[in-house]
DNA sequence: TACATTACTGACCCATCAGTCATTAAGAGC
DNA sequence: GCTCTTAATGACTGATGGGTCAGTAATGTA
């Protein structure tokens, strides 16, 4: 059964950290076994407490590792944007989808949800963690269209929410329902993508302007 | 400890189902434990599997107990409906988030996307019963109002999904984090439900028609 | 009051699993 | 090779919880 032993302490966080995410997305928090986060990660239980004190903490790790620096990349982006103010939000949307949403850290946020409410520390960790910041990316960028006279003066926080909640939405969905191999309901993430970002762009634009440009697409000039 | 013994085979179905949601909202259904909703019930936990064959079974019943149900009143209500398909859908939204959003019916569809891939007979059940039923009820407002030319010719089932997923996002937020002592990151419902209606409708008009009328107020003409 | 029916009870059985720790052996230094 | 440090192991413990069933008592009937 067992492989020759070896040492390798420099690299067990990482493979521990990618066994447990798989895991976690597969199966939930609650119902992983932690021997089978390290069977995967090819060690053996004891091995798994050696680097990480508990589970939650093995899952903290595994939220900041995966989540945590792409906001960051995020926030930079925006930063340096040049264009419309639509064609950045377009771009942050896309960005989140291909990296975040259909990816398995797109599950976290379901993980999260799931489990709150037993493992009360986690909801303070993670609305620091992540939701505040990833909110105030979005926000951020629908105020910039505010400021500029692109967007209606509408509630930042609110529209950055109807933006963000179909994509979130079809994440969630994605990683429950999508991997049970069940008859009808599925979603076409890339139509979906498109016709919700034409109707909230087009629900945004002060109304006098001439109509929205062509959503989807991206590119590099305004 | 305990009261004196009663006998009432009429009422415990509906005693224990109303225990059994509560308990799955507050804590899951995996780490709700069977003793627990017995106890809540006032019955012992031999009396609770009398009538249930098994924890799954007894989800199930509270599924169709408090879901089921109302997504057939709503396709009554569409199918009565004398205003525009605007009016239809904010009534819709608005009639969803009264009746399910806030109230514990709508941690429903939170525990069932945690727990589907545990517990994967559930998907099948829930996509028949619940998600192509009010899938088919909102597709069908949307339908109605491009048919009429109220709306632009945008795919149906997507703008669906676009209206009701920060609704039903709304809900799964309130019954996780919205549950916990945490700081920052609150929603206030009633002016999201208003900023996501407006931008949607808005979004949805045709573009040479007149402004859209003000959403959120219910009326009963057109 | 005696008896029959059956709703109800809760101690029990057994599988599961987070976390521990005495033991083992890989690899470094000599 | 030999020895020392420490990464790695896996049998074990204690707690938990789904589901069972032999027994108890509430109610109906005569």
């Amino acid at each position: 059964m067992s492989t020759a032993r070896q040492r390798r302490k420099e690299t067990r966080p990482q493979e521990l950290l990618d066994a447990a995410l798989e895991l976690f997305v597969e199966k939930g928090f609650a119902a992983t076994r932690s021997e089978e986060v390290a069977q995967r990660a090819g060690v053996s239980k004891g091995t798994l407490y050696l680097y990480y004190p508990s589970k939650e903490e093995l899952f903290k790790a595994v939220v900041r590792h995966n989540l945590v620096n792409l906001i960051a990349e995020g926030a930079a982006l925006s930063q340096s944007f040049e264009g419309s103010s639509s064609d950045l939000l377009v771009e942050l949307i896309q960005v989140w989808w291909e990296r975040v949403g259909s990816t398995s850290a797109g599950a976290i946020h379901k993980i999260v949800l799931s489990e709150v409410r037993n493992f009360p520390d986690l909801a303070q960790f993670y609305t620091d963690e992540v939701i505040i910041p990833a909110d105030a990316l979005f926000s951020g960028a629908v105020q910039r269209g505010i400021d500029s006279g692109e967007f209606r003066k509408l509630p930042v926080h609110e529209v950055a929410h109807a933006l963000m909640a179909p994509v979130i939405f079809m994440a969630l969905h994605q990683h429950s329902f999508g991997a049970c191999p069940v008859v009808g309901a599925d979603i076409d993430p890339t139509l979906m993508l498109r016709t919700q970002l034409d109707l909230v762009l087009r629900g945004l634009q002060v109304r006098d302007e001439p109509p929205a440009p062509a959503p989807v697409r991206r590119k590099k000039s305004a």
